[in-house]
DNA sequence: CGCACAACCGTTGTATACATAAAGCATGAA
DNA sequence: TTCATGCTTTATGTATACAACGGTTGTGCG
């Protein structure tokens, strides 16, 4: 029998880990019988979760991941520019400890990229962020990562090769090489770049038109014209 | 008959007017019978506010306002102070219409200080950030400067004098005026000038004494003794 | 007079019953 | 065949009953 925190914890932790995609139904019934309690509890976790902009309720419809727009993954991928460079940016210093912690989780990170759980390295690579926020010693900043990183987790990214895995896990050694270094500013440079590499990958084209995505799948194929 | 939103927007319109003071009792009852719904509705919005770190619970004890530390106040003011510049310094344009919205804003702001409402002063002071913010087209760095700003003003400062809200204002027009020339970088310092002086107020005598306010309180009233 | 203990009271914690509305399905007529 | 209409199903929305725990207050003993 789970409390409202496990359970937000738990579908936290598989956005993270990309094994609950965007749009994914969360039913109360479902929930409370998967974790062994009532409808109650879950309506808590789920009510907490959409007041972090995790999830969305429609009235007798049900509960659903969040499913965002391309302004709005935009604009949380530009929240996090914006929190992570300002994070470092306003460190006074860092602590062996702290130094000792992110090194410890690059090590972790790299494990994972070893192994062969997806999920895993998912959330272990998104968790070095919030892991890098708390070191730098501003909890509230951090909370808002925390949940900005789930949210941008839940935006589909296309691709997500073990490439990408080993060069984000690079660039996070060289970030700390350079908080290492006392060279804040070279870590927000890195942290910037990092990010932005991010941001690139999404479809730029503003879709304003909603029949879009129909219209193209449905033209006219020339070249079956043509053939046949 | 009020729905949750209902609720939990009108507590923190309560913070902003600083009518609801840090550590104030929200008894699940009382909000029930006051706004003539069951706790079920008001547990919903108290969940959703502890989600944004506005309120805590403790078992069988009671929901309030969190009070928070010195650190955590400063966290607090340094995660606007990222915030608020970052979103600047994020901005590519401002649009005309959104300047008119800033300027019209300005205006309900000289019209509060003259007025003898304090919290409507508190409020519009406050609300002017997050319209900034949401001019500056964000939404989710908006969003979260929601909370932030009602968190923030969950910190008692001494004085909110007269003098101090129409600097505030001052400076505000200085930011928008800044904004309407396109010097971004002009209003992100005026921003970051803007915050600092705030923040500076903050590291006040902490108080240990946790009989202080009631000490205060009862304290013998001079005047009465005497004339009495 | 002081302290320990016990009963009470008030508050939140949780489950459950029932209300309600939307979506899907079947049925019927045009 | 197609469309409209009403029923059924299934989900969430809301209220309420009761449980459980902590603080407070009252009481009796040393």
């Amino acid at each position: 029998m789970a409390n409202a925190s496990d359970i937000s914890d738990r579908i936290v932790e598989a956005v993270l880990a990309k094994r609950l995609l965007p749009g994914a139904r969360l039913g109360e019934e479902q929930l409370a019988s998967l974790f062994g309690c009532s409808r109650t509890i879950v309506r808590e976790a789920l009510n907490r979760l959409a007041a972090r902009g995790l999830v969305t309720v429609t009235a007798r419809r049900g509960w659903f991941l969040v499913e965002l727009s391309q302004s709005q993954a935009n604009d949380a991928f530009q929240a996090r520019l914006v929190l992570e460079t300002g994070l470092i940016r306003s460190a006074k210093s860092i602590s062996p400890t702290a130094l000792a912690k992110l090194r410890a989780h690059v090590g972790r990170q790299q494990v994972a990229i070893s192994g062969d759980d997806v999920g895993l390295r998912s959330f272990i690579l998104g968790d070095f962020h919030v892991c890098m926020a708390e070191c730098l010693g501003n909890s509230v900043l951090a909370d808002m990562l925390k949940d900005l990183t789930a949210r941008t987790s839940l935006i589909a990214l296309h691709y997500q090769s073990a490439h990408n895995a080993t060069r984000s896990c690079a660039e996070h050694v060289q970030m700390v090489d350079a908080l290492e270094a006392g060279d804040l500013a070279e870590a927000e440079r890195l942290m910037c770049a990092h990010l932005s590499t991010w941001q690139a990958k999404l479809p730029m084209p503003v879709e304003i038109d909603p029949l879009a995505q129909l219209r193209k799948a449905l033209q006219p194929e020339k070249t079956a014209m043509v053939v046949d």
